[in-house]
DNA sequence: GTCATTTATCATGC
DNA sequence: GCATGATAAATGAC
């Protein structure tokens, strides 16, 4: 559904971080959510199954595998570790308070 | 039959299903009485779950986006603030 | 690192 | 057609 729209990460100098503010007058403004794309979600999530925390080399080699920033890598795994923790909460309490099952 | 629990556990994240009218009700109560401060604690979601027969997971769920979209928009919700303001003046007095 | 949260987006209800 | 609940990026406290 989405092609590369958000891939914002053109101009790969380095660290994602582009050219934002002149100096550290403007309060920085946050970065639009820009939801990835199939193909980024799928070699995420294949590291993912390897690898729950991920190591700095493997990280900067996804980044630019897929385009995205260092920075943006590593959060993707800690919210996705987040979004683990939730689904087996759920499923405990799907599973234990529930007599239909 | 394993199967279709399954398949159901897995995309019930976004089977949506509203709230009952009397969960909203207690929802508001609290966040329009909070107004100032509408971050309720652990213990506040526990209360506020129990009471309305669903999750914690919901509770923050629902004081989320009841945040961002009363400051988004606060006039669109002035009717109601007036509402919850007005209820919870005349449950006070008695 | 975790974790509550903000914000936009998604998917459904009606 | 928007209202509403849940999820996906992104930030910040600690």
């Amino acid at each position: 559904t989405n092609s590369g729209s958000c891939t914002s990460s053109s101009a790969t100098t380095k660290d994602g971080s582009a050219s934002k503010s002149s100096h550290s007058s403007t309060p920085r403004t946050r970065k639009k959510r820009c939801p990835y794309s199939k193909f980024q979600i799928r070699e995420l999530e294949r590291e993912f199954f390897f690898n729950v925390y991920i190591n700095k080399e493997k990280r900067l080699q996804l980044s630019r595998m897929l385009n995205l920033t260092d920075r943006q890598v590593k959060i993707w795994f800690q919210n996705r570790r987040m979004k683990e923790k939730k689904l087996s909460r759920d499923r405990l309490q799907y599973f234990s308070g529930n007599p239909l099952l | 039959a394993v199967m279709i629990l399954r398949s159901r556990f897995l995309d019930a994240r976004r089977k949506r299903r509203n709230f009952s009218k009397q969960a909203t009700e207690v929802l508001n109560e609290y966040f329009y009485s909070h107004l100032s401060n509408p971050y309720p604690s652990e213990e506040a979601k526990e209360e506020l779950a129990k009471q309305c027969g669903i999750t914690i997971s919901q509770v923050s769920n629902w004081f989320g986006n009841k945040r961002i979209r009363y400051k988004k928009n606060i006039s669109k919700f002035q009717e109601e603030a007036n509402l919850y303001a007005m209820k919870t003046a005349l449950g006070a007095r008695q």
